[in-house]
DNA sequence: CCACGGCCTGATTC
DNA sequence: AGAATCAGGCCGT
């Protein structure tokens, strides 16, 4: 068991961030969230600014958190760099803290297919089901954790097992994702190295159920291209009323516009705008509808 | 290039 | 109550 301790940076909110949506197998339970980092399982407890990991890590631990939650992300540069309007002024202002995250390619990869037509508690639960039928056993804290599956072994799943895990049409998408990865058709370490454009081409054209919006999410949220500007519905209407007066902006506009108008930092700024569309964090279940009597 | 319908499925809305 | 509609899109036409 290790255990490691990390002074988070100043601003930084954690939960914020671990809810946001871009990541989703982190859970709450009691003070802490529990979660994994580079697929190992790990309990994360903050006090203060101080923040606590523990799990049966192998590696360096500390490393690997920071990395993950990106703590050395100059935020008031970035701030500064993205103030050029009062919209986004105030949303960068509201959800302070809220960082990108640095998770795994393939992970993320097959959570955004996964994302497609969905919504965030529904993909949560079709990655858990996931993970639980053909991730790699782990033990924590005697509980069981399933860590992500391997591109092989889910390339080797049968259809009838991904559907299984609620991923509907996209079952197949997945099936299809994960062998062009296991093949090597699509390496996406020499992905993560390409410039961003190439790097989304190349997810594009490689995998079957990635489009221009779900190989942005992978850039930006697991390969470190701050550039990328991931357009989903929440980024359409809130572009379209924000910096276009209503008017309707097809996805592929509305990407070139915020990679062009916010610069390298776009990918932090429709993490902003996303965030403060929707409100804040996503609500760890469904909220529960009012009794109509 | 853009527009459109179809797709699994569960929750919400009408 | 049961039928539409919508959800962090993509694919084929």
């Amino acid at each position: 068991m290790q255990r490691a301790v990390l002074e988070l940076p100043e601003p930084y909110a954690l939960e914020e961030t671990l809810f946001s949506g871009q990541a989703f197998r982190w859970a709450r339970h009691g003070r802490s969230v529990e979660g994994f980092l580079e697929n190992q399982p790990v309990r994360v407890t903050r006090r203060g600014r101080s923040l606590t990991v523990r799990g049966r890590f192998e590696g360096d631990l500390e490393g690997a958190v920071a990395a993950y939650l990106r703590v050395s992300d100059p935020m008031g540069q970035i701030y500064r760099d993205l103030g050029k309007d009062a919209r986004i002024r105030a949303a960068t202002e509201r959800w302070s803290g809220l960082h990108l995250l640095a998770q795994q390619p393939f992970e993320t990869t097959v959570s955004f297919i996964a994302s497609s037509a969905s919504n965030i508690p529904k993909i949560a639960r079709s990655i858990e089901k996931l993970c639980r039928s053909l991730g790699e056993k782990k033990t924590f804290d005697g509980r069981r954790a399933h860590a992500f599956p391997t591109a092989s072994r889910l390339a080797r799943a049968d259809l009838a097992t991904l559907r299984g895990c609620e991923f509907g049409y996209r079952a197949r998408y997945i099936k299809s994702a994960a062998r062009a990865v296991a093949e090597g058709q699509v390496d996406l370490d020499r992905v993560a190295r390409m410039p961003t454009d190439r790097a989304q081409e190349t997810l594009v054209e490689g995998l079957d159920g990635v489009g221009p919006k779900v190989a942005a999410c992978v850039l930006l949220f697991a390969m470190g291209k701050d550039d990328a500007f991931p357009v989903d519905r929440w980024v359409q209407r809130c572009v379209s009323e924000w910096y276009f007066d209503g008017a309707r902006v097809t996805p592929k506009r509305c990407e070139a516009w915020g990679r062009e108008y916010f610069g390298p930092r776009a990918g932090y700024a429709q993490q902003y705008l996303f965030h403060e569309r929707r409100g804040g964090r996503v609500r760890s279940r469904p909220a529960s509808r009012a009794p109509s009597g």
